[in-house]
RNA sequence: GCGGACGUGGCGGAAUGGUAGACGCAGGGGACUUAAAAUCCCUUGAGCUCAGCUCGUGCGGGUUCGAGUCCCGCCGUCCGCACCA
């Protein structure tokens, strides 16, 4: 330290993040050099949807994505680090009618602020890449892409259902129907069917769940989710032959076939066939089919609700003997889309059926031993699914479940009455939607030549910039011009298609054009083999399952057609958590609901909180999700202006573990403020002719460095931001010496990830240029293990004392140490030690 | 209902089966200051007969020399969902 440097001023994030923002751009620090020999890495994160403004969640995401990419940059790595826009969408639709803005505008003005919004945090992003869905750049090759897929058999059209709004004349998403109406008009919704377009998906269920087996380095949730998603259930698919006067066969699916002889009655869906013929001349039946479609369809509404049944009066026969009849009963929990839209009861083995079988008196045969429990009469109303031997099932009696499983399937393949079948849950991707904003799909109806696709010499399919939204329905339909074209095959005049592409399409492989963006292709394949699988690719758990499912699906799609190599694009994902914050509510004293003020309404008192405006108390609320609807927003712009990037990148890492939910506090941003200051007073410190040697400070800073690299590479950033603290308070308690100011050094670099603006600052004294180009220290691995340990000595398992020794100390003498200590002596209280545990370099226990 | 995760001080959370509570926030006391801010120092799981001891990681058992950690059974919270036959 030398005496005569003044006071150091404070960091100041108003003027020192933009210079060094600047200069990061100007030196072009984080553009990914793809001809560059160093190895690679590609991190991602979710690109965001161009709501307008940049939300916490975001802030979050992106900053632990930066630190690992600056972080490996530090390790010497090239890293591609890009960021793009998911642009096309609802909101920009609804935008367009609410306020009678151009979606196209909307959506790049949103673009350009969000953008803006983000470079003050100062990432670390490849901005050359920057790519938005929206353009005809990025669209335009996704037609292309989608043509090569048709061309491969993997797109096809069929009829498929879609809410209606009657009164809005359009189509509705799912978020858009609240309870059975339209969101706009209050009008009923009607289910309608038309013409979409499909992609195969189901062609790679298979796949989509053995690939699963290869990611290691997902979380298991998230693995579990999408196999549960794909659904892949084995079984026997079969037929029961009717009782007149029923006439056609029954088509089951059962994965429990090996309880056939418990089966106890045959429940179909209220769409199949039989009930509704039944229907037209039963009123009963009618009455049961309509209540049947009352209620929630989700899935804790339908689990939970009544099961209900309607006994039609028809028979089946039982497959396995002739004199053996079933009753057929229309059942509310059975559906017709899955499957055939009919099941076989067995309620001694199944909880639903037991549950039905109970309700409406119908036979519980056990057919699997529980144990012992052999008693073809089953008591009670739980049903057992647990394995076994089989039991009063004739032929089957003895074997177990797999076995008998496949003894009824082989039997049913040899007589011809079922087949073994896979059956999955996963049905194909309807991407088709009848809106404006979004990639047109590129093809033409020619009432010659049918469905035709775009040549693709004609792409893109530009969407026409004028239109309206002052009318309900599709613009893309009505626009005077743009569908009218003229058949490319046959030249007579043909239309258009007017739907457009699902979003998720955009999604599912804008990390591919990330890796390169030619003027005439998608992606170039030696670009995509160069950086491809992404390394890290980190975003919200609300992902889990539709665009993660769709991005794997449409990268082995283009592996199937060759157009790459990789198949799954993500070799490591990380799912964050979301920021919450308390709310803070009244409840209004006309109508009890509650009313709620946001944070920069509140001021935080001793007893609670109180509301500026009028100074009496607010009640204090959960602490959730920041949404627009309770109130519980911070916007990052405002704390940017306040405390700068640093202390909110700070406080996205700190504390919380990264995968859970972090909740955010005035005063926890104000801590992280005031870590920004008081490291850089100590950097300020930094003396290179500092002499003298701190053996035990150096020890310490080579273990911070060690382990805060472990920490980064696990996304353990909350155990990092710890470990940084500690070597700080250490270094800030030493004395002058040369390993002080490598300390300092030290800490500057470990920093420099997570507070990359006070870094730069401070490094620029050095003259080493910046700190996004400098490497990350060097760990001297000799200084990784203490010389000296503290060893716990246990009485029966409780800690009496501790002993500080050398390290490897032998085990005889830590025993000795052990015994002669007062403590353990006053514990032993003449006890006979019976038996000593020594766990070299940590413990002593003595067992008395 | 099913699937998954989680449960540790006032709060967020640390802890390869080996000293529970690192680190941060909040609190208490003090120094500096005319004062404030900033900064620095000390302190903070609970209890007791307080140089010490006892208890303590949702509850009840178990395994172990030793359990926050492993096993069994409960209770609670959160997330996801598709009646999956």
């Amino acid at each position: 330290m030398t005496p005569e440097r003044p006071e150091p001023i404070r960091f100041d994030p108003a003027t020192a993040d933009t210079r060094w923002q600047q200069v990061w751009d100007e030196h072009q620090s984080f553009r990914a050099d793809v001809t560059s020999a160093k190895p690679r890495s590609y991190v991602l994160e979710m690109f965001p949807y161009p709501s307008g403004r940049i939300h916490i969640g975001h802030v979050r995401n992106y900053t632990m994505g930066d630190v690992l990419a600056r972080y490996k940059r530090m390790r010497g790595f090239e890293v591609l680090h890009p960021m793009g826009w998911d642009a096309f969408g609802m909101p920009a639709e609804n935008a367009a009618m609410e306020k009678g803005v151009h979606p196209g505008g909307w959506t790049r003005s949103n673009i350009a602020n969000m953008k803006a919004q983000l470079k003050r945090l100062g990432f670390a992003l490849d901005w050359s890449r920057e790519l938005a869905t929206c353009e005809p750049e990025y669209y335009g090759q996704e037609q292309a892409l989608f043509l090569d897929l048709y061309a491969a058999g993997l797109v096809y059209r069929r009829e498929s259902t879609v809410n209606w709004d009657p009164v809005d004349m359009t189509v509705l998403a799912n978020e858009q129907v609240i309870d059975g109406r339209g969101w706009r008009s209050g009008a009923l919704v009607e289910k309608r069917k038309l013409n979409q377009w499909f992609l195969k998906i189901t062609d790679f269920a298979d796949e989509l769940l053995e690939g699963l087996s290869t990611l290691d380095k997902w979380p298991e949730k998230v693995r579990t989710m999408q196999e549960n998603w794909i659904g892949k259930s084995q079984g026997l698919q079969f037929r029961f032959k009717p009782v007149a006067p029923l006439e056609e066969d029954i088509a089951v699916y059962s994965t429990r076939p090996d309880t056939l002889f418990g089966a106890s009655f045959v429940a179909i869906a209220a769409d199949h066939p039989i009930a509704q013929a039944m229907a037209k001349d039963t009123p009963e039946a009618g009455d049961f089919i309509a209540k049947c479609k009352q209620g929630g369809t989700t899935a804790a509404e339908l689990e939970t609700a009544e099961k209900l049944g309607f006994d039609t009066g028809l028979k089946v026969v039982h497959p396995l003997d002739e004199t053996w009849q079933l009753p057929v009963y229309i059942a509310n929990f059975v559906l017709m889309d899955y499957g055939t839209g009919a099941v076989f009861g067995c309620p001694a083995h199944d909880q639903r059926d037991i549950d039905f079988a109970r309700k409406y008196g119908l036979p519980v045969t056990r057919v699997v031993a529980d144990g012992g429990k052999t008693n073809p009469v089953f008591e009670g109303g739980e049903a057992y699914t647990g394995p076994g031997r089989l039991v009063n099932s004739r032929f089957l009696d003895g074997l177990d479940v797999p076995a008998a499983k496949a003894a009824v399937i082989a039997q049913a393949e040899a007589e011809g009455w079922g087949e073994g079948k896979t059956v999955w849950r996963l049905r194909d991707w309807g991407v088709s939607r009848q809106r404006y904003w979004g990639t047109p799909i590129p093809f033409i109806h020619c009432e010659v030549c049918g469905v035709v696709p775009v040549p693709k010499k004609h792409l893109p399919v530009v969407l026409p910039e004028d239109v309206t939204f002052d009318v309900p329905g599709n613009p893309l339909d009505r626009h005077p011009l743009w569908k009218h074209v003229d058949c490319p095959q046959c030249g007579h005049a043909a239309r258009r298609e007017t739907d457009t592409l699902d979003t998720f399409v955009d999604s599912s492989w804008y990390f591919l054009r990330f890796a390169s963006q030619p003027d005439d292709r998608p992606f170039d394949p030696e670009a995509i083999k160069r950086w491809l699988p992404v390394e890290q690719y980190i975003g919200g758990i609300e992902h889990a399952i539709l665009h993660l499912l769709y991005a794997r699906f449409w990268t082995r799609a283009l592996a199937r057609i060759g157009k790459v190599e990789v198949t799954e694009p993500f070799a490591s994902l990380f799912t964050q958590g979301m920021v919450t914050h308390e709310t803070y509510e009244r409840k209004n004293p006309e109508n009890g609901q509650p009313v709620f003020f946001s944070p920069a309404e509140v001021e935080r008192t001793a007893e609670g909180a109180a509301l500026k405006a009028d100074g009496a108390p607010v009640e204090i609320g959960r602490v959730i999700k920041m949404s627009k609807s309770k109130k519980n927003v911070v916007d990052p712009d405002e704390i940017v202006a306040k405390y700068g990037a640093d202390a909110i990148r700070w406080f996205m890492l700190s504390d919380s573990p990264p995968e859970r939910d972090l909740p955010w506090s005035e005063a926890g941003i104000e801590g992280c403020w005031r870590f920004v200051q008081r490291l850089w007073r100590l950097f300020g410190q930094y003396d290179a002719e500092a002499i003298g040697t701190d053996a035990a400070l150096a020890r310490k800073t080579h273990q911070t460095v060690h382990a805060v690299a472990q920490d980064i590479e696990a996304l353990g950033f909350n155990k990092a931001v710890a470990r940084i603290y500690e070597l700080t308070a250490a270094t800030e308690k030493a004395g002058p010496s040369a390993n002080r100011s490598a300390a300092i050094r030290a800490l500057l670099l470990l920093a420099a990830p997570m507070m990359p603006h006070l870094a730069e600052e401070a490094f620029a004294v050095f003259g080493e240029g910046l700190v996004a180009d400098a490497a990350w220290p060097e760990v001297d691995p000799a200084l990784l293990v203490d010389d000296e340990v503290t060893v716990a000595v246990q009485v029966k398992g409780k800690l009496r004392d501790t002993l500080t020794v050398a390290k490897g100390t032998p085990r005889e003498e830590l025993e000795r140490l052990a015994l002669a200590s007062d403590k353990v002596q006053r514990a032993l209280d003449g006890a006979e030690v019976r038996k000593v545990i020594v766990v070299p370099d940590r413990l002593v226990n003595l067992v008395a």
